[in-house]
DNA sequence: AACGATTGCGCCAACGATTGCGTAATGATA
DNA sequence: TATCATTACGCAATCGTTGGCGCAATCGTT
């Protein structure tokens, strides 16, 4: 098998030095007309394509992007990452960058995961998903001053580029599509008051409540794990409240945790939708073959990735942001589990 | 920001010639205690990191691993890929390679995606999943002698290492399950015929309905394509068969057909379980959720991953392989959609 | 003491592409 | 024909790492 033709083999065939096919292929230089066409036929008939690696160690650049996520544990779902690393991909590639996954690894090792890669130049930027409060890699990032977007917030005095979807928005359309539908004694199905996006999810549904002005029962809000045993405990505890207390619409701040209220709503012999209203949030696939199919809040994925890459390019070629900051609004999708 | 030191620091810092250095990085020559001290030391105190394009660049190589999927329609799941990528990248990492992601690009542009690919020199392998009869991919691949392993089959008289679930004994182990139950009219709600993970699961049924010697009735086999819609359509028709041939039980080829069959059955009013039972294929995390939880069988993602890995490692290392063909079992998972 | 064998490490030449500079060839102008 | 600007392309160096070769110093053996 022939090794794959170098910039000297098409200069060879072109009658040229391989610096003027580099140049040609560049863009970089006037040539000739005649020399040009010669010099594009060599490289047709050789099928000759630029060595990466010849590239990036002249460029000092990799031309690749890593992509860290948390993985789901086993047993919940990741509906997002297939959507989500398709639209990066597409639009990366289109700049003639390729994405690097790997999952975070635990804690302890975080840093050192980046900075191997960091290092050995394997990558020219990152995107993160899944962050933290006090999240270790965008402090680590931040100090070597690294290209990287982030997906979700972190500390509020902390300053740096990303995009989230705007939760506090999405619990508050859910919370007013009830509302709309005639409910007034409405909980919510949270997350432990340590989750940064769970907090801000919470907040939406505050406001909506507020803006109402509805006063909130303290019994409204649970508080647990993110599971669908949680949800299923939490909504069995709200309805086990007196009735002027007992809520008749849930808002839940995941799909998962909405799926064990619904559960728990029909266990106790009520209908979802008629007796009681439930929302989640994610659009996970699974949530329209509910039974009632489950109105919910769509993520915009595919856009998220779209900019969160776009973003990280600008970056990269030495450009400034024109936001430092993307907020995007999920999609309330209506379904059968919140009335008629 | 200093860039980062090269072969060429450390060896000024140790006294000595950057070959020097890079001998005792790659332990490749011997060197005297105290200057491999000396160098180590320096080492440590650059926080020297090889540089992976210079390397890649001698080495004629990109410690890359191609991975390319078909990424699932919107409003469908891909449960497998969270895991399938985790596995990958971990045991990938383990021997200082790292994935490239890809979606499958349609099908005109796919011979050009991996060419690009494969003459840039930017990957040294590919894992292909969701492999077709006639798959492109793999002709090309195997035409040019490139590294890969596929996830799946193709073509019977196509020879290239694969590994792929054992889709056969999978509905074998459910149809037996359901015979061990009482059943004897079982019905399978299957895939076209030009599917061959379709033929090759659907022989499985077929294999443990003949092995019972019950006869097979033609209508209970229905086709058509991968939706909840098309399982609740030919749950209902088999529904409709007359009471001595009509099924008391339903696999179906994947866990999304099984839930549309559910739901038609629950729609006749009938109880799925105790009237009409029913088995899915994948363990989709939302199978447990369902109700009644869905039998179903479990793919062992992870152990595919690692394997598929393995295997192609050994093709770089030029290894021979032990077993050009895996065929894993999947595992079983009972849950009350099949009865008590 | 003379010999070959071993060890430790320096030197050179790649891997393939890019870049700034230099220069020969061309054309225009006086 | 001499001068100058412009065009087209060659020259040499560089990015960081590695493999092969060779030389000097050291060691053991007779």
């Amino acid at each position: 098998m022939p090794r794959q033709a170098t910039l000297k083999d098409v200069a060879a065939k072109a009658g040229v030095r391989p610096e003027t096919v580099s140049k040609v292929v560049n863009r970089k230089a006037h040539v000739s007309p005649e020399t040009e066409a010669r010099i594009r036929q060599a490289i047709r008939e050789l099928g000759y394509r630029p060595n990466v690696a010849a590239r990036n160690l002249r460029a000092r650049q990799s031309r690749m992007i890593g992509y860290s996520w948390r993985p789901v544990p086993a047993g919940q779902f990741n509906p997002i990452l297939d959507q989500f690393l398709q639209s990066m991909v597409e639009v990366a590639g289109q700049a003639g960058y390729h994405l690097l996954p790997f999952p975070c690894p635990p804690d302890h090792a975080q840093v050192e995961a980046y900075q191997e890669l960091v290092d050995t130049n394997r990558v020219d930027g990152f995107i993160l998903s899944s962050t933290n409060v006090d999240d270790q890699r965008i402090a680590y990032l931040q100090k070597i001053q690294f290209p990287f977007i982030a997906f979700g917030r972190a500390n509020t005095d902390w300053d740096f580029p990303h995009i989230d979807v705007d939760g506090t928005a999405g619990l508050r359309a859910a919370t007013e599509h009830l509302l709309d539908r005639g409910h007034r004694r409405i909980a919510a199905i949270a997350w432990p008051e340590d989750s940064l996006t769970g907090t801000l999810r919470l907040q939406g549904y505050g406001e909506a409540m507020a803006s109402a002005s509805l006063s909130l029962d303290p019994a409204w809000i649970a508080r647990g794990e993110h599971s669908a045993a949680f949800g299923h405990l939490a909504a069995t505890q709200l309805l086990d409240l007196p009735p002027e207390r007992r809520p008749t619409a849930l808002v839940a701040l995941s799909d998962l945790m909405a799926i064990g209220a619904m559960h728990a709503i029909q266990d106790r012999g009520l209908e979802v939708g008629r007796d009681v209203a439930v929302t989640g949030f994610d659009d996970t696939p699974m949530a329209q073959y509910l039974r009632p199919p489950l109105t919910t809040l769509r993520q915009p994925v595919w856009e998220s990735g779209r900019r969160a890459i776009a973003m990280l390019l600008q970056l990269l070629r030495g450009e400034p942001l024109p936001e430092q900051y993307v907020l995007l609004k999920p999609e309330l999708i209506v379904r059968e589990s919140s009335g008629e």
